[in-house]
DNA sequence: TTTAAAATCGCAACAATGTTGCATTATTAT
DNA sequence: ATAATAATGCAACATTGTTGCGATTTTAAA
């Protein structure tokens, strides 16, 4: 997976994808840190970077601060393509990668390099 | 314009106000700094976090950084209701605000508070 | 296998932004 | 005018982002 998006294999790195592999959601970089049993912040730093880089994983924005997640469509050194939302729900805070499709936007003049939709509310779970 | 949104007028608020009345697009906090006379650092932070919770400004959530932009529908402190999607420019760099409506998005047994569409690109100025 | 090139890592250092507490000052209502 | 209330300015600290550089590791070539 890894040499797939050239990306050079090393313990960490290694040790890293398979952290956001076990994550069913996004995760912050929190979230990450707890679970790494040792890591260098800048090492990390620079790890995620290359990840978002070469297309294996995105951002997920928060005004609360950013979370990241596996690319699941065809994303590489080139460009992001995704054409889910990412809902964050106000209950439990987690933040989910959802399919949907994003109705042809009437920009005439501009050129779509990348459409990003955010939702907030409350999670089918917690909605019960 | 402050009062209608309950919020207190002082000096410095009205300056900030003024600030984003005369800004075009979304402005960066550096901008705003670069562009009032003298300011207090905390006093700017809480400001515009006070302007966001009475539904006077929004922030326009970008990987690089936040931007703010005056809200021009009836957000109030409970709030923010935006139905426009925010154009971000690689080439200029400029945050847009444009209309547009999206659509009903297919999301059963989830509650939406808030739709925040954010897309890439190249924008009117910069394709000619 | 040995060696050289290239990339990664770990650390220091710094920048930018976010956040709280508290004493002082300004605003508002009585 | 006075008292209550809120805003301000400062210190202090937290989090995240970012770069440079030497040491280490990985990869490729000889
Ligand atoms: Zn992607
Ligand atoms: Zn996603
Ligand atoms: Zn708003
Ligand atoms: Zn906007």
């Amino acid at each position: 997976m890894l040499e797939k998006k050239q990306i050079r294999k090393t313990p960490f790195r290694q040790e890293v994808l398979k952290l956001f592999k076990a994550s069913k959601n996004a995760i912050s970089l929190k979230e990450i840190e707890r679970n790494l049993t040792s890591f260098d912040r800048i090492t990390l730093y620079r790890t995620l970077k290359l990840f978002i880089e070469k297309g294996l994983i995105h951002e997920v924005l928060h005004s609360s601060g950013k979370k990241y997640a596996l690319c699941k469509e065809q994303c590489d050194e080139h460009q992001h393509q995704h054409n889910h939302l990412h809902f964050h729900c106000s209950s439990c805070k987690e933040s989910f990668c959802l399919k949907t499709h994003i109705q042809d936007l009437n920009l005439t003049g501009y050129i779509i390099e990348q459409t990003d939709l955010s939702v907030h509310g409350v999670c089918k779970k917690c909605n019960n």
